[in-house]
DNA sequence: ATAATTATTATAATCATTACAAAGTAGAAA
DNA sequence: TTTCTACTTTGTAATGATTATAATAATTAT
């Protein structure tokens, strides 16, 4: 356990959301996954093991909530799905291509740290920032894997 | 006219796509709206005008075919859906959250500008980066129109 | 011209997300 | 405790962007 409920509890009041259990659960899934920036549907599927009743529409309520609220950080990397983030520290991520994996990026530059006010004279409110390619570990493996020698 | 169908079809025939009438139009389209960063839609909405027989389906092969091929970029930005760019140099964007007008951005950093070729020792295919906020135009106009003095 | 390949079209299917309304829950007032 | 009210959760249906599929059309090679 990262982080315990109390602590988690205290965060969601002092953001002015009631503290209830879905919600609680919701953080709690996040906080213990810091590296996995977790889909919808992940968060739904492991908390349906604690909760049967669970609904997905809550799921999705509760993370814009926090997303509103700035309890949490969102992800837009794929295209296809969300993906939610309990960092909320300006930072970048990494998609690779092969193993799918998202890693958390610092870049030392003004803008990707949230420092800049401005940019082009305009004002910054989010600042989102990513990059595919892939990853050192599969970059490794690359070699070690051949293909395959189908034809030609 | 920016660009002439004859430079578009030899884009076109550089990259090993064959020049349909459907894909040059698409291409003109993309080429002549370089600020707009068209979604599937609007480009759709406007070759029917010239094209009644078009394709819904059409414009998405032919944008996801472009893509591939690296002919131009894909802008993810509203998270609702694909925007398309003609430029395919490596830029930012701004999206204004009032207009909703989406802005190129040029920053002086290496990885914004493509020269890394790794980040964190992961090899760097694509770079994306944006903003959200309130562009120039809309901030001075933010005092012009006070937002309603209906209550309190 | 005929066959083979590729492009375009139209329609249906999919998937993530949101809208909506019903049912449940917790706390305040009586 | 009971009742009232506001908020939360739930389930289902609707939406909207995108993709899959199959039929038709056009182009290229034989």
């Amino acid at each position: 356990m990262i982080t315990n409920m109390n602590i988690l509890k205290n965060r969601l009041m002092e953001k002015g959301i009631k503290p209830t259990f879905q919600r609680l659960k919701v953080l709690e899934y996040l906080s213990n996954n810091l590296k996995n920036h977790p889909t919808v549907e992940m968060v739904y599927e492991e908390l349906l093991k604690e909760i049967p009743t669970l609904s997905l529409t809550t799921v999705y309520n509760t993370l814009n909530n926090f997303l509103e609220k700035g309890l949490v950080s969102g992800v837009i990397i794929t295209g296809t799905e969300a993906r939610y983030d309990f960092d909320t520290k300006y930072h970048h991520h990494f998609l690779c291509k092969i193993c799918g994996k998202i890693i958390d990026i610092d870049l030392k530059c003004g803008y990707a740290l949230g420092e800049k006010r401005t940019v082009s004279g305009h004002r910054i409110d989010e600042v989102h920032g990513y990059f595919k390619g892939i990853c050192k570990n599969c970059y490794k493996n690359l070699g070690t894997k051949p293909k395959g020698h189908s034809s030609s």
